[in-house]
DNA sequence: ACCTGAACACCGTTCAAGT
DNA sequence: ACCTGAACACCGTTCAAGT
């Protein structure tokens, strides 16, 4: 019993940038963004935490790596042969989804404007933004707005889940704890919000989410 | 010379949540989010940092309230007899300058879900698009898709420039060096970001934004 | 070349002790 | 009631020393 009896698994295999992205992830799925330190991380890799350095930069950098591992994976939905509008819809409902079961995912998106895991997103709705055939003009707009949508709300939910986790509620509790928070205020001031209060409890995000892709796509075809 | 001389400056006033959430605000905009620490904060006030305890439950509850009277403040653009559609616009912008000037405040939105400053948000909003009379099933998905396309891509806005201001970049620097990464990508996989890469430095983050929200009110227009 | 782990310069938060 | 500031339990990162 002791300190010492983790050194009797001391690792077999040498450490690795691919090795410490590994665990970066399970530790960032079962404990969440907070739970990826370095002394967490060079205890599942039985090592000492500087020995990480030798292989990554930083942690903002190691962030940026295990998100762009997970949206590699979702980006690349079977698309080949939809419409384009159904194509969009289903690549951001595919990054929808990998960011709600990745909450930590979110956060990196956000601090990594440009770099590759970004990039993998734009590359994918841009292409299909293109089959569309808007005006040139308009193309960058709407592939930004498309892009920009898909990672906020993505994100947004993804806070929102994690919100209500740290402390300890179930989404349905919270939601409805809230509504009645809401229903409470004044209605001089806030009419829309107390009227509302009672669809927040049984609102769908995702359903919510999808919505917005169809006004953008519904808007980008009445413009043409 | 010394530790000491600033004990002169001991402060008049009395400490208050206003006093605090003020200062708070003073450092988050000159010095960033990394900036605010208790430390600074009752360096700042003359105070040690238990003595804020008395006055603030945590620090996510402070950065809540500074970001509350930014929204507050941001919300308050006059909108009185324009056409909604006008109204929504001019709402987005103030609320995307507001935290283009305190970029701190989208992240302080995105962890306080439901809270007031998010509420404020809505209810603007949820007001004007009442005005537009959509039916009833599609409202409350109108509501949160602006209200998450706002907040969502106003902080990825903040985030950008935060991102380059810690490197020490220019703006437009940046987005070239970008520009450049992105047109020496393999075009086999990414012709569509080796397209536009050169649209890249030039365009203007406020008109994309707004061009988005556009999208969605013709969108919006289009399915009633 | 790669790893170790103590040390550095920080954090947010608590709490006994003061006024 | 309100404030003080040392102390606690952490962080990310560095670096001399080892293999």
């Amino acid at each position: 019993m002791g300190k010492k009896t983790r050194t009797a698994e001391r690792r077999q295999e040498s450490l690795s940038r691919e090795r410490i992205i590994k665990a970066s992830i399970e530790i960032l799925d079962g404990d969440g963004e907070e739970g990826l330190t370095f002394r967490a991380l060079s205890d599942r890799l039985a090592t000492g935490p500087g020995a990480i350095y030798w292989h990554i930069d930083s942690k903002s950098e190691l962030l940026t790596a295990a998100c762009d591992a997970i949206v590699a994976h979702a980006v690349d939905a079977p698309v080949l042969g939809m419409p384009p509008e159904d194509a969009i819809c289903a690549l951001s409902l595919s990054l929808f989804d990998a960011i709600d079961a990745h909450p930590w995912v979110g956060a990196a998106l956000t601090h990594a404007p440009g770099q590759m895991p970004v990039v993998r997103i734009l590359e994918r709705i841009g292409q299909q933004v293109r089959a569309l055939h808007v005006t040139d003009g308009e193309e960058w707009q709407a592939v930004c707005a498309l892009l920009n949508y898909i990672v906020g709300v993505s994100r947004q939910n993804a806070a929102n889940a994690q919100f209500t986790r740290a402390r300890g509620l179930c989404r349905s509790t919270f939601l409805e704890s809230l509504a009645i928070t809401w229903s409470q205020l004044d209605r001089k001031d806030y009419p829309f919000t107390c009227d509302i209060a009672d669809q927040l409890p049984d609102h769908d995000d995702r359903a919510d989410f999808l919505a917005g892709i169809k006004l953008f796509l519904s808007g980008l075809r009445s413009s043409n």
